[in-house]
RNA sequence: GCCCAGGUGGUGGAAUGGUAUACACAGAGGACUUAAAAUCCUCCGAGCUUAGCUCAUGCGGGUUCGACUCCCGCCCUGGGCACCA
């Protein structure tokens, strides 16, 4: 009697017995090649685990557990990204400590996970909410303030008045608060900065020695957005300033007919002349109440002012008259742009608006053919090409006048070439209770003294006292005033500073949640270590991360801050490379049935805890790499899961029901295929072809049942193991085999056995198939083309025609070229 | 507006210059059953004058003996960026 299929007993079974033979966790010291694989490491959110989670996890296991196989020493680690919002927001309403909560959320993740049967080191599991990990997230932090990475700034920021906290850029979403979606607003405070864009060229030009997927490059490089071009100084009439513009197409400068300033642009105050004053100070103060986003919604409508005042065209000393308009960005290029309205679309309209001149310096290089008359043209011409109205610089392409202008600039101290991105540094600072704090400390004695950092009274907190730790409180709430809830706890803010010994205060923002992921990757290399963020021996071993999958979304955020700390890690020589990661895929959303986002609010939320209780982890891990490409995004589609489930039941009667002692030739070949097959698919991340590869080759052999030998079983259950480990580990033991399926050599096909001896040859009149006759594989070309000719059904196609060429591709197709006969 | 990825049966999709629609889901018919479920077998792009033929991979051209695949020009969908000078 042949047992039935039933996950729900074999596979807890199976994951206690791995735990407890340890078979998964990575050896420190070990000959073998080492590979690191590396998942996002999950937010414990109150939800519990999501099918998306499933998805990227099983496939990064899958890929573990084959190369484990092969022979490395494979790191899979697992960990909690565990500050954040969401379990402060729940602190504040009902009191309960954040960490609390966090404890409670990881039990649910940990059980989760541990029910897919997923092949993590659990060892080196990590939490970047114990002060131990962010004791060295601090340390990385002073090292950065050490190395003059950060500074304080007052500055506009992004402002969220329901989560009464700044924002980063990235954090805001079309306007809104990325986290509540409220609408966010401007407010000036001051801020920890880290220098990003220090890094920016190098984080665009190592970019080459990596391999990421394609889009993942281009969407880093643009979000970067490196531009080259020329400062150009336009003398103030009348004053010693200048303003210096930045342009990318200094050909068009003879176009100038105004030069604007952005209206945070502190130069703006200065010009005004006075029968301008009033108007200008209202247009100012109008454009600050507005907001960014405000002014983004406000789209391509463009206002500004006049401020009275003139400045020189440095080319050909025209009068420029000096406007003010919010369509400048005031934190890009200086706040300031040359006007050119006759070859830039915004200046045009701007212009128009305001009736200013225009003067036509670009003109279209004509083409003998065509020729293009731009007078009356209703845009501006904002493409390259050949200079006119433009003094000595007439008649050159906008190529050699961009350079021969710079030259000209350069020569006379009036500009010079320069490189602008777009990338700007990165807010440091969050006025929240749920974060590392930052361990500065402020003594307003050696402020007065001019001592500290920046003469400002800032001392890191010396290394030995790190961690600085999160004290307990009872109230949560923010204050509201910007101010983080740590400054009211006033027996932990008040400390004695770490030069003069007088009382001084310390740092109450705390970091973003970014901080704790930007490095997390080297703590699980040795994750217990307190004495350094880690051995640097082990460092040297494990680094770079050999494959790093993840969410499209964090690409500009994650993906490149941790690169960028990781670069400052290299410069001052903890980390032994300058990339920390040599590969990164990335995972399409799993969406729910209805193609909608998966949301408790919707209602079509997929619990896996109920589709490992009904079909069991295996269905459920090989459901998720079948439905669909990997990094595209996907609908559930509960159907599909009973495919998947039916597919292992036949699977796991049909190897019990294999008695052969040694497979048939056919099979063997077949097999052969298959171990070539699965092997590329998982290196190129196509599971969804890897699994279509088993279901072919199951209705292969199921028809070939008596000349399946357990040969063929032995190596199919290796190859089946990482996408299906418990039904995998139970048929060996069940086929009698030793030792854990999990740990065997992963099997290397035989190029001989994978050719075929017979084939369907196809025959193709014109390219279209008219016929198709198995042949030996080998067949020459003098063969097939006396089989094609002598075919009864070819015969018919040709006839009254004449044979031209024949083209023939050995083993798959013969194509004669007939034509009609004159 | 710019950048990226796509567009193939009723559905998810396969095929990276060589048999278009693998593999699955759904559907139809049959077997088993008192019946249902499960399972197994068969069919399943469209059309036609159905031993076969024609047409079909968003649309229009092109290259090639041969194009889902490469090139040019459009249309549409999804994602990212967005007044970045």
């Amino acid at each position: 009697m042949v047992l039935k299929y039933n996950p729900g007993k074999i596979e807890s079974k199976w994951q206690k017995i791995w735990e407890k033979g340890k078979v998964f966790q990575a050896k420190d010291k070990s000959k073998r090649p080492k590979f690191y694989v590396l998942i996002e490491f999950p937010y414990p959110s109150g939800e519990g685990l999501h099918v998306g989670h499933v998805r990227s996890y099983t496939a990064l296991d899958a890929v573990a557990r084959k190369k484990r196989m092969e022979g490395f020493n494979v790191l899979f680690p697992i960990g909690w990204d565990a500050f954040g919002l969401p379990a402060e927001n729940y602190a504040i309403k009902t009191g309960i400590h954040p960490s609390v909560t966090v404890k409670k959320n990881i039990a649910t993740f940990k059980r989760q996970l541990k029910s897919l049967g997923l092949s993590f080191d659990w060892q080196r599991e990590i939490n970047t909410t114990d002060p131990k990990y962010y004791k060295w997230t601090q340390w990385i932090f002073l090292k950065l303030f050490e190395n003059g990475l950060t500074y304080k700034k007052r500055m506009p920021i992004n402002w969220c008045p329901s989560c009464k906290t700044g924002l980063a850029n990235e954090e805001v979403v079309n306007g809104k608060c990325e986290r509540c979606g409220t609408q966010g607003e401007q407010k000036e405070k001051e801020q920890w900065m880290l220098k990003i864009t220090k890094y920016a060229d190098r984080l665009i030009k190592d970019l080459d020695n990596v391999n990421y997927l394609e889009k993942i490059k281009t969407q880093q490089i643009n979000w970067i957005g490196k531009s080259f071009g020329a400062e150009v100084d336009f003398k103030i009439e009348n004053s010693e300033k200048k303003i210096t513009v930045f342009t990318t197409r200094v050909d068009t400068i003879f176009g100038v007919t105004a030069v604007v300033l952005a209206p945070e642009n502190p130069l703006a105050l200065e010009i005004i002349t006075k029968e301008n004053e009033a108007k200008v100070k209202e247009y100012i103060k109008q454009s600050k109440l507005k907001s960014e986003f405000e002014r983004i919604e406000l789209e391509k409508e463009k206002t500004g002012v006049f401020t009275g005042s003139y400045c020189i065209n440095p080319l050909n000393g025209g009068k420029v008259p000096i406007w003010i308009g919010d369509y400048v960005v005031a934190t890009y290029g200086g706040g300031a742009v040359m006007m050119v309205p006759a070859h830039d679309s915004r200046d045009y309209k701007f212009a128009k608006r305001y009736n200013l001149p225009m003067r036509e310096v670009i003109a279209p290089q004509i083409d003998t053919d065509k020729k293009t008359d731009l007078h009356g043209c209703e845009m501006a011409y904002e493409e390259y090409g050949v200079l006119i109205n433009s003094g000595e610089f007439n008649g050159l392409k906008s190529e050699e006048a961009i350079e021969k202008i710079t030259k000209w600039l350069e020569l006379n101290s009036l500009g010079k070439k320069t490189i602008q991105y777009k990338l700007r540094d990165w807010v440091f600072s969050r006025q929240h209770y749920w974060g590392e704090p930052i361990p500065i400390v402020h003594c307003e004695k050696c402020a007065h003294l001019r001592q500290g950092y920046g003469g400002q009274g800032m001392w890191p907190v010396p290394e030995k006292d790190l961690p600085v730790k999160l004290p307990f409180v009872k109230n949560y709430q923010p204050t509201g005033t910007g101010e983080s809830p740590l400054s009211a706890i006033s027996k932990w803010v008040n400390v004695k500073c770490p030069k003069c010994k007088g009382s001084a205060k310390r740092e109450t923002d705390t970091m973003p949640n970014w901080a704790g992921s930007s490095w997390y990757f080297m703590r699980y290399i040795d994750p217990k270590n307190n004495k350094e963020l880690t051995d640097s021996a082990k460092l040297k071993y494990w680094m770079p991360v050999d494959w790093y999958n993840g969410g499209m979304e964090h690409t500009t955020l994650h993906l490149l801050y941790s690169r960028f700390w990781y670069k400052f890690l290299y410069d001052i020589k903890v980390a032994p490379q300058s990339e920390p990661y040599a590969k990164r895929t990335s995972h399409g959303m799993v969406l729910a049935e209805d193609s909608r986002k998966m949301s408790k609010s919707w209602g079509n939320v997929v619990n896996p805890d109920n589709i490992v209780k009904e079909y069991g982890a295996d269905t459920l891990r090989l459901y998720e790499m079948f439905m669909g490409p990997f990094d595209q995004a996907i609908a559930w589609n509960t159907q599909g899961i009973k495919g998947c489930r039916r597919f292992l039941e036949r699977f796991w009667d049909l190897i019990l029901g294999c008695n052969s002692k040694k497979s048939s030739k056919e099979v063997e070949s077949a097999l052969n295929r298959l171990i070539k097959k699965i092997g590329s698919y998982l290196e190129a991340a196509k599971f969804n072809t890897s699994v279509a590869a088993f279901m072919e080759f199951l209705n292969f052999i199921s028809s070939h049942q008596n000349e399946v030998g357990k040969d063929t079983i032995e190596k199919l259950l290796i190859l089946f193991s990482p996408f299906a480990p418990h039904i995998s580990e139970e048929l060996w033991k069940q086929a009698g085999f030793k030792g854990f399926c999990c740990e065997q050599e992963w099997p290397k096909y035989d190029s001989e056995l994978i050719k075929r001896e017979r084939v369907l040859l196809i025959i193709q009149i014109n390219g279209s198939v008219r016929d198709k006759i198995e042949v030996d594989s080998d067949i020459t070309q003098k063969e097939a083309e006396k089989l094609a000719l002598n075919s009864e059904k070819i015969k018919k196609w040709i006839e009254g025609k004449e044979v031209k060429k024949i083209i023939f591709i050995l083993g798959k197709l013969i194509n004669l070229v007939a034509i009609d006969k004159r």
